[in-house]
DNA sequence: GATTTGTCAATTGTTGACAATTGACAGGAG
DNA sequence: CTCCTGTCAATTGTCAACAATTGACAAATC
């Protein structure tokens, strides 16, 4: 674990958080440990000692406290204070619990957005069907899961709720820290892509006829739908392999 | 604005957050200063400027650093990298996102709740009613008011969720930061109460039939109800008085 | 006159040292 | 043997000094 100081982690991956690139040094080794976090090399429970991370990553102990309150924000650690930071122990459950309150803040960003739609964002939206469209057919897994992503939080800029936006967006992220990185995306059959690629087309008529109830009925079978093959992927997987990264039994 | 080191601050209202009171120094920094800015002597998009909240509250910047972070978590502050922090001006829209967001997420409780209820959270949500019911006739506005945010709370612990509990906490929060404190209730009226109890009382028998879809419903309109009359009062506030407190026109 | 460039004070970012607290362990009392 | 108590190393909390960046203003250039 001989971090290379300041590796200037050019995580550009738009899904991740598109707001800004990390250039402050204590984003940078949030998401540093962050990603030694999901990728199981800091194990659920361990103990993160201060000075440790300072001397491993080549910094102070001040950036190193900052990054633990971002990771405790992303609710990656546990931070107790006087009695240090925690690898927050992600269980099967809490990855459940994490969808379901992405699926309502999602739903009431549909409902929002088909109230009063604004233009751009209803083009955006209908691009994104596109794209889906598309991808049907030959797309890979991978790109599929992404734009859907995408459309769900082109919907959430379309409900014009600044929180509901920012929480979606924090919220997508510790759903990439904790599941989708590595996690086979074979679920997404065909069969599959064109029921949520057609639920998708289906929201997208529904906001613009400015009918609330059937975006939220669309998209939440759409969601849904994707939440229970995900958690089932994850459920097999655990069955698997008694360690899975940072996905404890709990 | 010379502030007594140390002063411990009291804040034991269980409504504001009892998970643990604030003992350690940044969190102590951060409840004043997120008292200054909901009083209004820290003005909307003022600058907060680091070493001054340090001489001003006798500590070094360390801390006054972290409590700005605790700040910006309870989106209280807006904390640019490199170009300082500043309190974060408080629209009427935004006041009205989060009490969507809240509402949505209330929501998403009272359904997962209704969906598997546990005994002692049932149990609790009724003595909440019963208290709800006594204070129709006799209580005073605010103490129903805190009643019924504990009733929605506990609703959230029922859940079982612990994302959507921690997030309900941290956005009642805001909402006390950024509206009840030093708002009159009047709206709270005999009939209103009358209906606020009734509407406690159908959800709670609804949890107890395991009817998921009524609990839902009755919870919506109660908490529809409060909010447009919350917003309405608010929106009636701020056209008297131009400033009021931290609210801006937005 | 408008735009660019250089300088400077103010402020934030970072560091290393010091203080305070914790949890564990050893020793002694009941 | 169990429980309490005092000590101690490990670790977190805090501080003050130093380094780096920013925004503003002035001077120079076109």
């Amino acid at each position: 674990m001989a971090a290379p100081l300041l590796k200037l982690a050019a995580v550009n991956d738009s899904d991740v958080d598109a707001r800004f690139s990390p250039r402050t040094i204590p984003e940078q080794l949030a998401e540093e440990l962050g990603a030694d976090i999901v990728a199981g090399r800091r194990k659920a429970g361990e103990r993160l000692i201060e000075l440790d991370l300072a001397q491993t990553f080549g910094v102070s102990r001040g950036p190193v406290r900052e990054a633990l309150r971002i990771l405790e924000r992303r609710r990656m650690v546990d931070l107790l204070p006087r009695r240090g930071a925690y690898v927050r122990p992600l269980s099967l459950k809490s990855i459940a619990d994490l969808f379901n309150v992405r699926l309502a803040l999602s739903l009431l960003a549909a409902q929002t957005m088909a109230t009063s739609p604004v233009e751009s964002y209803v083009e955006t939206l209908a691009r994104r069907c596109t794209e889906l469209n598309g991808m049907v057919e030959n797309g890979d897994p991978i790109a599929f899961a992404r734009v859907t992503t995408r459309a769900v939080r082109t919907i959430a800029h379309g409900s014009g709720n600044e929180l509901l936006l920012e929480l979606s967006i924090d919220l997508a992220n510790q759903t990439v820290w904790a599941t989708i990185w590595k996690t086979p995306l074979d679920y997404l059959t065909q069969d599959v892509r064109r029921e949520a690629a057609d639920l998708m087309a289906e929201t997208l008529e529904a906001v613009r006829k400015r009918d609330p109830e059937t975006a939220v009925r669309s998209l939440r079978v759409l969601l849904e739908n994707d939440r229970d093959r995900a958690l089932a992927v994850l459920t097999d997987l655990r069955k698997e392999a008694g360690d899975l990264s940072a996905i404890s039994s709990g």
